[in-house]
This record gives structure tokens, C-alpha cells and sequence, in this order.
DNA sequence: TTCTATCCATAGTTTATCTATATATTCAAA
DNA sequence: TTTGAATATATAGATAAACTATGGATAGAA
């Protein structure tokens, strides 16, 4: 029996730079809200979500911070940059392109 | 820049399975169906079709059958088991749950 | 004080896809 | 006639993303 994935592969950093669109928000805080807003559909495991961070970090589209957070613990919030929301354009428009062919395919009538 | 990718990684095998429900097909001829189903968004390297196709025979999900072409070419026509099909909805329902959970996150409102 | 939730991070494995390559045949064009 | 494009299969090796499994640390509740 093939284990149901916790994501589309692919589309981890769209969600997160998405996530950031809210406001600045640390590594736990984004596996988080990603979960409560699929209704417990998307799970971002501990070691896909913080190479992922490395990865944008990298790429320019978040920076990095530490602070305190309102329960009074140290935590890195990340920040979306102006590239990073560009970024989450692009990919929202390919995803879409992608996933709208997808579909095509889907429904291509057999018969 | 980030190259856009050829698929939806996780996809291949729900396109494969679900071009097969039209008829039993060759793996040349499933690559340009999902080619041209897709409008060309959607293309299928041949690095990425014959492994799947390994995979899908190892799972039972389709069986093979050495044949001629219409135009006299040797060629493997790939069939849909009744496992396949199963598997394809299975495939169908986790897919639609993930963009549905997907489009929540990205619709999700700012401010 | 012990457990749960909050928080970070990496090492190592697995898996899918892609790039590159190899082989072979048919048919049309030059 | 030979050359190239399209048809057809397949594998090896590289890349990249995600997952499992760890490890550490602290706050606050029970």
C-alpha cells in the first residue's frame, strides 16, 4: 500500500513564501499555519521545512531574524523580500499552468 | 532561475495510468498523449517514462505486450490491470485532495 | 518533576525526475 | 543513395526534494 505523501513535491516553497505573505513568522510557526489552513491535509516535517528555509534563505527570497516570541522563546522569524514575492508569483502561476493541465488530462474522456 | 520543471513530480504515474483507460497504448505513444492532451505544458523525458512504466509493471498496475505498430514498428503496448485502475482513483482522490488543501493556503487573504 | 508543546537543526536515506547516452528501424527528402 | 527526422526502447548517472531519525533546548502545566 503506497503511504499517502504529506505534500506535492515541489511545492513546499510556494507555500511557505505564501505563508510569509502574512507577516514575518518563525520555522514552527509556518508548519503550522500551513496545517491549520489545509485542515490538517499538509504536514511540513521538521527536516523538509528547515533545508527548505536554508534554500530560500539562499536564494534571496526571505531573511532571516532571531527573536523572542510572545511566550517569551528564541526563534528565527523569517521575512519575505521583495524577490520572494516575485518568486511566489512565478511559482503560483506555474503551479496553476500545471496543475490545469493536469486536469486536461484527467478528464480527457475515454470512450 | 529556476527551470521549469517538465511535470508535477508525484503526477507521472496518475497520467500514465489514466492515458491507459483509453486503450492499451506503447510508451512513445503515452508520452505524446499527455503531450498534446496537455497543450504541451506537459511533457514526459523518456529518463522519467520507462522507469515509471517499470514501476507500474512491478505493482501490477498494467502488463505489457511486445506488438507491431500500425506502421510496422516492434513496439510494448502497456494495458490497464483492474489493480491499475483501482490504483488510479486511489491516485485521482489524494491528488485532488492535495490541490484542494493547496488552494487554501493560496487563497488565504493577507491583512 | 515530569510531560507536552514549542522551537531549531542536521545527517543520512529514499525516491522521482532529468540529462545523457546507446541502439534500432521506417520513411521522406536531398 | 545517403542523410536526417520521427518512431521506438532502455539504462546509467546526476540532481533535487522530501522523509526518517536524531539531537538539543526551554516554558509552562500537571
Amino acid at each position: 500500500m503506497a503511504k499517502k505523501p504529506d505534500l506535492l513535491p515541489g511545492t513546499l516553497d510556494m507555500l511557505i513564501l505564501k505563508t510569509l505573505t502574512r507577516a514575518p513568522l518563525h520555522g514552527y510557526g509556518i508548519a503550522q499555519h500551513i496545517k491549520r489552513i489545509s485542515d490538517d491535509v499538509l504536514t511540513v516535517e521538521e527536516g523538509s521545512l528547515y533545508p527548505a528555509l536554508q534554500r530560500l534563505l539562499l536564494q534571496g527570497w526571505v531573511k532571516a531574524e532571531w527573536k523572542m516570541t510572545e511566550t517569551n522563546r528564541r526563534a528565527r522569524y523569517y521575512t519575505l523580500t521583495i524577490e520572494g514575492r516575485k518568486q511566489l508569483g512565478l511559482e503560483v502561476s506555474e503551479f496553476e499552468r500545471m496543475i490545469a493541465a493536469i486536469g486536461r488530462v484527467l478528464q480527457d474522456q475515454e470512450a
